[in-house]
DNA sequence: CGCCGTCTTGACGAATCTCAAATAAAGTGG
DNA sequence: CCACTTTATTTGAGATTCGTCAAGACGGCG
């Protein structure tokens, strides 16, 4: 049986010329019923006795991940899909050309890998941005489950075209808005995803170096830095490294909306 | 029973305040059987018979839309998806905060409408670029057949995933790349995709304005004009209106290859 | 304590946008 | 089919935003 192996890279060591260290399998018997994170990540339309028993079926087990560990690469044969339990990570994509990008970031509760549902292969790298752990969701468990759930079904549609309204919205910042712009509706994303999860929606900490920031908003490093450093001298948020306080949602708000 | 109607929008009003003028519904009987464009459109992986069978049911009729005219619009109950026989659209997504986007440039044979499968609405705005035809797929056949052929089930899976692949790519692109290497990105992918089609890979129309260009690549008009004057004057290509003949791919490719 | 990766800040330059005006093309009604 | 209106395109000059290069500060970790 194939197995997702999460494989550490060292922290030099971007994308290429990477060795599997420590494949780290954890065989925690899983259950989507009692996980808090139910409602954000499997939400079924309806509290279906059925369905929750079918649910129970979905995850497989769980995996471990360091910090820089490798959850899939692209090009990796495409197994299941990955959702986080906590912890967040990056997805990475590259062109043939050799332009790579952050394309997300993604908090406990998202699901990471629809990209490659459909096709056999991965086409992004996920990479653990912190210490974290992922369910698996095996393909044929997924498929199973379909065809017998049409709410499932349903569920697994609304995520992947979920994903492409999503990554339309990206687009779209990054080709329309102005750097300010990005950067606070960047900030404003992120608190709204996390007040969802019942974090704080005024105080988080940014899991992503400044780079890594810059490049999901289509930004340099020095950009994304002097943004947020102006943004903290206007009273807009307070920042302490990589903590962020938002002060002044309101104005962050208006700041996006303006043309 | 609710079918899709195709309405025309008068030019000066862009989005907002349309009426229906004029409900286009054609009902020829139509089979994917037989199309020139099955390949492209609805490829099955086997050339099974049986799979063969089932796809005729699939399209319930073609509407014929005339430039302007609008297919489905956002927010617009979700009915099904609609294949471009053809003629040609473009996809037109709006944010909240009013910023607007072409966020598509849709040929013959390629599917419309998947953002909003799963969801209960459209999330963008489908308008015909020239006169067209589109075959209308209705919801309840496409999960019908998902449900009896797994091949297609997988089809309609590739189908969500490949467009968000797509829609990365854009992002990647409208992010990392300079102007001139973001038009001459689109300038390949069109003759690519013309020539999958059986035409001239290297002469074809741009059914889209300057603008429209530019917005969909993240550019101004003046730039998308400035530019296709200077690929003009520098021998790349030959710039008749939006009659454009591609003279040098090569250095098309390499322009976009440059760092 | 010193190294290394990350972050901040400044000065300068290049790419692209904005504004403006002229020309070309397309659509409209007689 | 023509004159007229509207829309689309081209091109220039100047302004602006953001990237590039560079130097130094900060902070975690061995």
């Amino acid at each position: 049986m194939q197995v997702a192996t999460a494989v550490r890279i060292s922290p030099q060591s971007s994308t290429a010329n990477v060795r599997p260290i420590r494949p780290v399998l954890h065989d925690v018997k899983a259950s989507c019923g009692t996980c808090s994170l139910r409602r954000i990540c499997m939400p079924v339309e309806i509290g279906d006795p059925d369905a929750e028993a079918l649910f129970d079926s979905l995850v497989a087990h769980r995996v471990r991940l360091r910090k820089g560990d490798v959850l899939f690469r692209a090009g990796d044969r495409f197994a299941g899909l990955y959702a986080i339990r906590f912890g967040s990570c990056k997805t990475v994509s590259t062109t043939d050309d050799g332009s790579e990008q952050v394309s997300g970031y993604h908090l406990p509760g998202e699901i990471l890998g629809v990209e490659g549902f459909g096709i056999d292969t991965h086409a992004c790298n996920a990479i653990a941005l912190e210490d974290s752990e992922v369910c698996v969701l095996p393909l044929d468990r997924i498929e199973k489950l379909a065809h017998e759930d049409p709410a499932f079904q349903r569920r697994m549609y609304k995520l992947l075209s979920g994903a492409i309204v999503r990554e339309r919205t990206v687009t779209l910042m990054v080709s329309t808005m102005r750097a300010e712009q990005r950067l606070a509706s960047f900030l404003l994303d992120l608190s709204n995803r996390y007040q969802a999860r019942g974090y704080s929606a005024s105080e988080f900490v940014l899991r992503m170096t400044r780079e890594e920031i810059g490049s999901h908003l289509g930004l340099k490093l020095e950009t994304v830095s002097r943004l947020l450093s102006r943004f903290d001298d206007e009273g807009l948020i307070d920042v302490s490294g990589r903590i962020i306080r938002l002060l002044d949602r309101l104005a962050l708000s208006q700041l996006v909306a303006t043309s």
